[in-house]
DNA sequence: TAACTTAGCGTATTTTTTACGTTAAGTTTG
DNA sequence: CAAACTTAACGTAAAAAATACGCTAAGTTA
């Protein structure tokens, strides 16, 4: 096995990040390339996997690179196919250029990954990549606006069932934090005495004699999730999450 | 494009069928080939894909030619990709010789598939294909075993949130066969009453006029799953289905 | 005709969800 | 320093959903 790129497979990561106000996605400028019509497009992380590796470990790989952080967060998602994926020709142009293999299809496998925003605040981000809100979200290469917006369902349809809305959160969050993460991803305000409530009883979500800092109001509990508790939970109980 | 397999990509299908009793997972004998030393092996329907295919077609390529049926429920689920996935030897010699390309390193995507088995007694299963009871699979090539684990895991989840189980099911179904549907599919019994009550209130289930036939004891009407007004209900309220 | 099996309706109780009133603990402003 | 403001945090009543369980009805088989 070498490590020379695979040219029929490729892996895109989403990266969310959760600022405590809205939600972001992490996106790369291309790499310039002499001759580019549209220089500093914008495009997911990615690229085409080695031979070398299995398609989780190119995508620790893409990450790592970017952020410098490892152990994050990650799941597949979907895979993409189509024959005229490889559109625009000057996107299929610049990714011969830049690969510098001859690219004639590429399934695509995508991968969402949810970061820890507040806790990263030194997040060393490689030059060009920049976080984006989900709503301002430019046209990308290829058909990077439909994996996306995949994602975004995704992670949305996820959210309901897996515990994975900690995954945006720092360690120590309040419930006021979850509330509006979970209201950004589902589109609607939530009661906050009701979701208080609910949140309250469940014991994976524990109370941490530790209080907020450096606010400007009322400062509130911290609360941490419980990877074991939960399981343990989950175990006795069915699914469905929140 | 020509019509030669990819030999990085190919694509497994996990087929489900629900004989109103248990669960079962189609399965093929691999094609007898001179100095097999395992003869009648089993494995999952699947193929390499063709440079003319998206990996959904090529899925229900695989179906076509597997059932003579088109049309079926198809979902992708999951992609295997580990660099020691084509173990043990003996079976990728097996895959060489079969499909005539040197296979160094392969990338499956596996896709789950619902059958209405009692629709289709008149399925016109080609030579060599078996229904088995997903507690008797016996060993089969490659990681299979494991794709048809992940499946039944993936059909189990989405099962609560997505109405697919009707996808199991005859046209014209009565309340029992959902639920026995259920008890089998969730491993528990589920009290007959209450279940009656969830179902009839679900406007999207509506009743025939029509009986049950050719059973020894008192036919019970059946029903049908109307997809529009569960799309409108959908719409309306959020997620999370039974 | 009696015994058996599955279909199908109902009622009472518990649990969960929803709606909304209220107080408390901080910060900022005049 | 008091009043205004903001967010945290507790509570209660009503509505809705889930659970537990009793019972009758309509067929088939012995």
């Amino acid at each position: 096995m070498q490590n020379k790129l695979n040219p029929h497979i490729s892996v895109d990561c989403v990266v969310f990040g959760f600022d405590s106000r809205q939600l972001n996605v992490l996106l790369v400028k291309r790499q310039a390339v002499a001759g580019d019509l549209e220089p500093g497009k914008m495009k997911l992380p990615g690229s085409p996997i080695t031979d070398a590796e299995d398609l989780d470990h190119s995508a620790y790989r893409i990450l790592r690179e970017l952020t410098g952080l490892d152990r994050i967060f990650l799941k597949q998602f979907a895979v993409f196919s189509s024959l005229d994926r490889l559109q625009p020709l000057s996107d299929l142009e610049w990714l011969r250029k830049t690969s510098g293999i001859s690219v004639e299809r590429m399934v695509t496998v995508a991968y969402y990954s949810l970061i820890k925003i507040t806790d990263a605040a030194e997040l060393p981000l490689s030059e060009g990549s920049q976080w984006i809100n989900i709503d301002e979200i430019p046209q990308l290469t290829f058909d990077h606006n439909e994996i996306v917006q995949r994602a975004i369902e995704q992670l949305r349809r996820e959210m309901l069932t897996e515990p994975i809305g900690f995954e945006l959160l720092p360690k120590k969050f309040t419930i006021t934090q979850l509330q509006t993460l979970q209201e950004v991803l589902l589109g609607q305000k939530i009661d906050n005495r009701n979701f208080r409530k609910k949140i309250l009883k469940l014991k994976y979500i524990v109370l941490l004699n530790e209080r907020e800092k450096g606010v400007s109001h009322k400062p509130a509990q911290l609360y941490r999730f419980d990877k074991k508790l939960y399981n343990q939970y989950k175990r006795n109980i069915g699914s469905v999450y929140l």
